[in-house]
DNA sequence: TTCATATAGATGCAATTGCATCGACAAGGA
DNA sequence: TCCTTGTCGATGCAATTGCATCTATATGAA
């Protein structure tokens, strides 16, 4: 079977895409491992937890929404919870599973990795792009999302 | 020092620039190992050093090129040839150096990745955006790139 | 019930990555 | 020449990640 060729703007476009993200996150990563702050894979996390409220989540809700196999939820987990970031409440309805709920001093590592991280998304984006331009970046990005949805 | 804060806009944005090259650089890969082949960083190395012709590339040339770190390329460089898919050559003036040399296979190699990469760029990108749009996409991220630069 | 199958989450082990450092050579000043 | 400092590339070791599998519980059919 013959498979299809890219366009060369799709293959441009990609390669863009694909460098600046990567180039974005590492000078993020930097500056939070430069003022002794976890990693962002944390914030997302902590981020998922904050919104879900007093309820909590269980750990697989959080798969999809932060992008990251079972087993590394399941770890990172771990370490906050070792952290005291998070607590694990065992729940009723289900003998396997568990919820996961934000303690205060994760609301407050959120808040402390959010003024650098947001700093950092001003920076890189804010200051190069217009509000106009942010909204179509996004809007582009989002017709690329998985599955294809309407944006 | 207080620190900036930004944009709804920008963190929109940011969110789904992070959020979308991670599927799309994921779903490629797989795609990659499903069809038993190395991951897109050996292409990488494969089209660079491709580009370069026969006079190669010096591993440290090759470090920003594919955002890797030095260990990682040398690491890289080394897997590489022990799957004869470059060579690596003393360079006559620097004792500590050496240049780096794409072989047949490695070419080889770099047309099988590509069937299955191009593709994946054909459906991920160019099934999902115009030209135009893609031109689009890529000037704007153009805008991101580190440093600041025209585009 | 009982048994087969499925799901939630954890974990042993191997492979990979990051960090720090090393050894070798280069470059330039004293 | 000698010595200091800088660059190139490799590597030991620790931390992280990926893969496969495990335990425990749930679910549903017979």
């Amino acid at each position: 079977m013959t498979k299809k060729s890219p366009s060369p703007e799709a293959v441009v476009a990609w390669a863009r895409l694909v460098r600046v993200s990567r180039q974005l996150v590492e000078r993020t990563e930097d500056a939070l491992k430069a003022n002794g702050l976890p990693p962002l894979a944390w914030y997302d996390v902590l981020h998922e937890l904050a919104e879900a409220g007093e309820g909590g989540l269980r750990p697989f809700e959080l798969i999809d929404r932060v992008l990251l196999a079972q087993y590394g939820v399941s770890r990172l987990l771990a370490r906050l919870e070792a952290d005291g970031l998070v607590e694990k409440l065992p729940v009723s309805e289900d003998g396997r599973g568990q919820t996961v709920r934000i303690t205060p001093s994760g609301r407050e590592m959120r808040r402390r990795i959010w003024t650098v991280y947001g700093a950092s998304i001003a920076e890189l984006m804010g200051d190069r792009l217009s509000a106009q331009e942010l909204r179509t970046l996004a809007s582009l990005l989002g017709r690329l999302r998985d599955p294809p949805a309407g944006d």
